[in-house]
DNA sequence: CATCGAACCAACC
DNA sequence: GGTTGGTTCGATG
């Protein structure tokens, strides 16, 4: 079940990709620095597939006012970087303060989900 | 731990 | 009009 939006004087229409585009950015900015989030989560907050989230952050025009390197993989592997490659993503993310294990994924200890945060 | 299949929507060819 | 993506999750061995 999707959800609804309206926009002003405009009829209620099913919620579509830039309006989903808005909703990830809000939520990717409530994580904090040194914490990370996954791609699972931030879907079952809004209802729709995790593979929509993943296809929104990829469309995502500013990289730089949002941060699309701190969402990752639900099994702490850091998923795609659409921008310069997993190893600028992995630098990124070590520079914010977030551990990895030896196999080059995110410990849990630092993974966060989003319904955490707004509880 | 590794593999398989299904769910979902826009972009791309 | 068909394939692909920054994926996930449960089931199975």
């Amino acid at each position: 079940m999707p959800l609804l939006v309206s926009g002003e004087g405009e009829a209620p229409r099913r919620a579509s990709f830039p309006d989903y585009l808005e909703a990830v950015k809000a939520i990717v900015s409530l994580v904090p620095p040194g914490r990370v989030t996954t791609y699972g989560s931030i879907a079952r907050l809004l209802g729709v597939s995790p593979r929509l989230v993943g296809a929104l952050l990829k469309a995502n025009d500013e990289p730089i006012v949002v941060p699309c390197h701190r969402v990752v993989r639900s099994n702490g592997e850091l998923g795609g970087y659409s921008m310069g490659g997993p190893g600028v993503k992995r630098r990124l993310l070590e520079l914010e303060g977030v551990g990895f294990d030896e196999e080059g994924r995110v410990r849990r200890e630092y993974i966060v989900d989003v319904a955490d945060l707004i509880a």
